[in-house]
DNA sequence: GCCACCCTAGTCGTCTGACGACTGCGGGGC
DNA sequence: GCCCCGCAGTCGTCAGACGACTAGGGTGGC
């Protein structure tokens, strides 16, 4: 029992243990649980300065009997925490405050992204253009040698000769991207573009990928963004970007895909 | 309707291994635990549209024993998805899928911003520049009558007559903001818009308390932001909307804000 | 016939206790 | 000095139980 941090947990002595009710949520809103509860109070040692980035949170026993709440609920706001990208359980070692990296926390939306890009994916696909067209411009401003090196070397991947694997392709495409939102340095721009830019834009463009044209134009867009790059020339970098991406819309547009997701696995839709 | 959907217990993580494979898991520690089976699985049948919005549950035993889990980590796979805002419990009732709007799903990413509102606040502001710029520009072109009497409306609470609270004040603020980003026609921008706008303008509140002139110049540069959408102008729009935001972040900036002992719990009960 | 009330079944929320799995560290053997 | 092993600590999971709350139907009164 020794070692903890004095996380001075707000039990609200002045309440009868009892009275357990929580007036926590006086508005009505809805849900007053004990979940909340943890997740709150964590939140706000963390908004106070009490929990920093990297530091490790109390055993689960005494947390929990520091914010009044049972083991079983406790874990469930943890496990809340944990998945919004802010907390990390080691199993035996214990639990730890991320680095509250916006990429870490802008992780859990690329799930939005691609659940809406069933439906809306024109205003997705609109909001991803002004993004990455904007962290381009940036990029174009202050990318370094080293930057220009790793976009550079995503592009060799994508145009090894002998052809590679759709798998690879894409994930050197998403690499580019990745780096020059990286080189905007705006690391909430670049959370963001990582966030827009996940799943959903693999899946898609494995199916393009199947058009042989797709490839090389592709390719030949992307070495253009790094023309204008190599130069410095922000408003290049933006239109060439602007103008890779509306190329994709096009193209995903037209094929307008019925199945959801090309994926090998076969999924029929079971409407 | 033919009973719940009927959850076949397709636990199956390896269903296929190339495309499958989140890559956002960092460290790949090969450790997929219980809970994350439970949030994957429940994740894969929305995406498959054995789930849909507003649909129902099966009851927390079915659903576990489906799984493969133990009622435990469900209740933390559940609870952590309803934080996500992608599900919805009401004891007694049962759990629901939420309408999967895009703003339910991007208000956790409220707290990112309002973490990383202490340290990098001026990537933060740059984003939320480029989102409101850009939807005030859509919205001129295609604002409808409706929506320009509401953002009147919301600027007739900020100016009314005989001073106005300085909550209320913010509120109309956040409204007129709101109501802009909703006329672009783009959910997910507004959606953006909206997780971005939340705190940062809380701290806003608070100085403009202090500072008289900062709300009588607000509140002139909303005039003009809703005078160019009126006119159905983007360029007008688009750089007015942006020079209230710079002026916003001016105003912030060089306050450098206090300790961030605002008011940290939610907003201070009405009543 | 219509309405209000109560009552019951169903479901989630929480607690308690226990055991296994894994990690990190120090001591002992070589 | 180095390596291996055991140990305490911690998280991960399971099981059962009970309370709180909701929804729907049945019943009685009007």
């Amino acid at each position: 029992m020794a070692g903890h941090p004095e996380v001075d947990p707000e039990v609200d002595p002045e309440a009868d243990p009892e009275v357990d009710v929580p007036s926590e949520q006086p508005d009505g809103r809805g849900a007053p649980s004990q979940t909340d509860v943890v997740v709150e109070g964590i939140k706000k040692m963390i908004f106070e300065g009490t929990l920093g980035p990297g530091q490790r949170l109390p055993v689960e026993a005494d947390l929990a009997r520091a914010l009044g709440v049972s083991r079983g609920p406790l874990r469930e706001g943890v496990r809340a925490l944990s998945h919004l990208g802010v907390l990390e359980t080691r199993q035996g070692a214990g639990t730890y405050v991320t680095a509250l990296d916006p990429s870490l926390l802008l992780a859990p939306m690329s799930f939005l992204v691609d659940l809406h890009h069933a439906g809306g994916a024109r205003a997705l696909h609109s909001v991803r253009r002004l993004l990455e067209t904007e962290a381009a411009a940036l990029a174009a401003r202050c990318i370094d040698d080293e930057a220009l090196a790793a976009a550079q070397e995503a592009l060799d991947a994508m145009a090894a000769p002998g052809g590679v694997e759709p798998r690879e392709f894409v994930d050197a495409d998403i690499r580019f991207h990745q780096v020059v939102a990286q080189a905007s340095g705006n690391p909430v721009l670049a959370a963001l573009v990582q966030a827009f830019a996940g799943r959903t834009v693999r899946a898609r463009v494995w199916r393009a990928l199947t058009d042989e044209g797709a490839t090389a134009r592709t390719l030949e867009e992307h070495r253009a963004v790094l023309e204008a790059l190599r130069a410095h020339d922000p408003d290049r970098a933006r239109l060439r970007m602007g103008h890779h991406l509306l190329a994709v819309e096009d193209f995903l547009a037209g094929a307008e895909e019925p199945p959801a997701e090309g994926p090998p696995a076969e999924e029929r839709p079971a409407r």
